[in-house]
DNA sequence: ACGCCGATCGCTCATATGTGCAGGAGTGTA
DNA sequence: TACACTCCTGCACATATGAGCGATCGGCGT
C-alpha cells in the first residue's frame, strides 16, 4: 500500500555507496539504460535494477518535482482531485497578503494568456484580486472581452471593473464590452431599465456567448467581500440567516454550494448563476484571505460552476483539511 | 553528444506546468508506469512519455544523487574513471585540515570494514593519517594484521605503526604481526640484521600473503612527508635530483609513477614496491594536503600499485584538472 | 558431516518503453 | 488556391524493464 521509503541510509560502507551513486548518476542523470550500465560495471541488469533501487531506498537518489515562481504542485494536485476541477493551480502564500494577492494576480494572467484561444469570448467579473491580474497581464490572443457585472462605487479610486475590460481587451487587440452601471441598485425596476440601456445589453447579450468567464469569490463578511460592505445592515442580516456564505459575481451561495436566490438578483447588474454554469471554462480566482474566505472558496467550489480554481495556499489546506474525501 | 539541459525554464503557463508536476509526480514520486498514467489523465503513453521529458527540461523534476557523510559521488567517480582505479572514494574537503584528516580516517575505517573479508591478512603501513583511521575504526571481521613497516622515531608520541597494528588486530580479533624496529637505519647492514630478527622476519614473512594492504601516499618536503623530514639535508637533496616526487612506505617514485631505486630501498625495514604490487587490494589514503601532495598522489596512482584510492575533493580536484584524459 | 535456512543470483516471460516514421492540422507565402 | 513548411500526433516494431521463480551458496545448529 504504502511507497515511501523512509529507512535510514547507509546499510553497506562508503565503496558501495560512491558505486551506487555511480551507477545511480548513469542511469538517472545520464541516461544510460540498464542494460548499458550492466556492460559497463560487469554486471547483469537485474543487479543493476536492484542496485537502482537501493539507491533510492538509502536517498542516494533524490527526485523532487519543484515548480518556478512560488506554485505549490503538491497542493494544486490534490485541489484538483478532492474538488473535481478540470485545474487548479495554487501559488505559495507569502507574508503579505497584498503581495499574496499580486502573485494570484500574475499567476492568473498568465494562465489567461495561457488557455484562451484566438477569437474567444472572455468575461470578466471583478475584485481586488481580478484588478491585480489586469494590471499583471501582458499578453494575450485576440479576442472580445466582456464585463460580467455593474460598478461597485465603493472600489472605483484605483480602477475598477471597467478599466480592467478595456485594458484587458486593448492588450487582446479586440472588442471590449463595459458595463458603465452601478452593480448594485435600489430596486428591481432601475435595474430593468438599465439592462435595456443599449451598451448594458450589449454587453449581457454577449453572455451566452462566453467561451470563459473569471470571477472572483467574496464571503459573506466585511474582510472578504467587495458586495457585503456595499449592502445595509438590514439586508447583510437578512441575506445572512438565509444561509449565505459565498458571493460570485454577485450571486449568493450557501455552504453546500446552492445558489440562494433573493430579490438581490433583481437588483443588481451582472450575469447570473444559471448563465455562468453554461460557459464552458469558468476560472476562479480566490485567495490571500482568512479561514471564512476558504470556506467561501469552498461553497463555490461546490457550487459546481467553477472549471478553473487559482488559489494561494493557505486557503488550499484549509480546503483540503476540511474535505478529507470527495 | 551533450545531454544536459540548460533551457529557460517555463516555456509555458501555469496551468500546464502544474499538469506536468502532477504527471511527473505520478511517475517519479508514485512509481505509476506511463501506461497507468496516461488511462488516469485520457491521454496516450506517447504524450505522456513526451510530457515527462519537458517536465525534465524545464526542469520540473529535479534529480540529483548525494551522498551522506560528505563523501563527494562525482569527483569519485571521475577520479576512478581517470586513473582506472577499482575504487575511488572522495570525502569533502572541510575547513580544518585535521578534520578533513579525521573525516578521511573515518571514510577508511568503514570502507576496510566493508571490503576486508574474514580470514584476510591485512598490512599497514603508517600515516598521520592511517593513524586517524585507527583510531576510527570500530568493527573489523576477524583477520589477520601485519605492520608493513618500521616506526618513526619522530612520530611515536601520539602512537605509532605499532599501536595502530595492535589496535585494529585486537578490535578484528586476529593475530597481530608488528614490527619493533625503526624504519629507517644508518646502514643497510644494520638493516639486514634487524630483517633477520624473528620477530620482525614473522612480519616480513606474511607480505607475500597479503591480501589487502592500506598505505598512505607522502610528497616530498617538510609539509606533505614523514619520511622527508627524517632524512639529512644531504640525503633529501639527493633524492629529490632523482626526480623524486612522491612516497608510499618508504618506496621513492618520481612523477610519472616510476620507483626510483637507491640506497635508501636497502636502508629501510619495510614492504618492497614488488611485493606491494602482488598485492590484490592496495588502499592509498592520501589527502588534507597542498597541491604537491596532490601531484604526489597522482604520481603514486601512476606507479600502478594502487587498486583504491581515498582522498579530499580539494586533491582530486587539482588530480583532474592536470589530467583532463587518461 | 549433514541438512536446514535465508539470502542472493540470474532466468523466463509478460509488460512497459523508446525510436523512427507517416499522416494531418495549422500557417505563412507565392 | 496551391504549396511548402512546421509542429504534433499516434503507430509498428525493437528494446528495455519488471515480476515471479527455481538454483545456488554460505552460515549454522544438530
Amino acid at each position: 500500500m504504502s511507497d515511501r521509503r523512509s529507512e535510514t541510509a547507509a546499510p553497506s560502507g562508503p565503496a558501495e555507496m560512491v558505486r551506487l551513486a555511480a551507477i545511480a548518476r548513469r542511469f538517472y542523470l545520464e541516461g544510460r539504460s540498464k542494460v548499458e550500465i550492466a556492460e559497463e560495471f560487469g554486471l547483469s541488469r537485474f543487479r543493476v535494477a536492484r542496485d537502482l533501487e537501493a539507491a533510492r531506498a538509502d536517498g542516494i537518489v533524490h527526485i523532487d518535482i519543484r515548480l518556478p515562481e512560488r506554485l505549490d504542485p503538491e497542493r494544486s494536485e490534490r485541489l484538483r482531485e478532492a474538488f473535481g476541477l478540470r485545474r487548479a493551480i495554487v501559488v505559495d502564500t507569502l507574508e503579505d497578503p497584498l503581495e499574496t494577492r499580486r502573485a494570484l494576480g500574475s499567476v492568473a494572467a498568465r494562465l489567461l494568456a495561457e488557455i484562451v484561444r484566438p477569437d474567444e469570448v472572455l468575461g470578466l467579473a471583478w475584485s481586488r484580486g481580478l484588478q491585480a491580474m489586469g494590471a499583471e497581464m501582458t499578453e494575450l490572443p485576440r479576442c472580445t472581452v466582456v464585463q460580467l457585472n455593474g460598478v461597485l462605487s465603493e472600489h472605483t479610486e484605483a480602477g475598477g471593473s471597467v478599466e480592467t475590460v478595456r485594458r484587458v481587451a486593448a492588450l487582446s487587440g479586440g472588442p471590449a464590452y463595459p458595463i458603465y452601471a452601478p452593480l448594485i441598485l435600489p430596486d428591481a425596476a432601475t435595474a430593468a431599465t438599465l439592462r435595456a440601456d443599449p451598451g448594458i445589453a450589449a454587453a449581457f447579450a454577449r453572455f451566452d456567448r462566453l467561451t470563459t468567464a473569471v470571477v472572483a469569490v467574496g464571503g459573506w463578511d466585511e474582510r472578504n467581500s467587495t458586495v457585503y460592505p456595499a449592502l445595509s445592515p438590514e439586508a447583510r442580516e437578512r441575506y445572512s440567516r438565509m444561509g449565505v456564505c459565498a458571493e460570485m459575481s454577485a450571486q449568493l451561495f450557501d455552504a453546500d454550494g446552492n445558489q440562494v436566490r433573493s430579490d438581490l438578483d433583481e437588483r443588481v447588474i451582472s450575469i447570473s448563476a444559471d448563465q455562468l454554469r453554461e460557459v464552458p471554462e469558468v476560472v476562479a480566482v480566490a485567495g490571500a484571505g482568512d479561514e471564512a474566505k476558504a470556506l467561501a472558496v469552498g461553497a463555490a467550489l461546490r457550487s459546481g460552476l467553477v472549471s478553473t480554481l487559482v488559489t494561494d495556499s493557505a486557503v488550499a489546506e484549509v480546503l483540503l483539511a476540511r474535505k478529507p474525501r470527495g
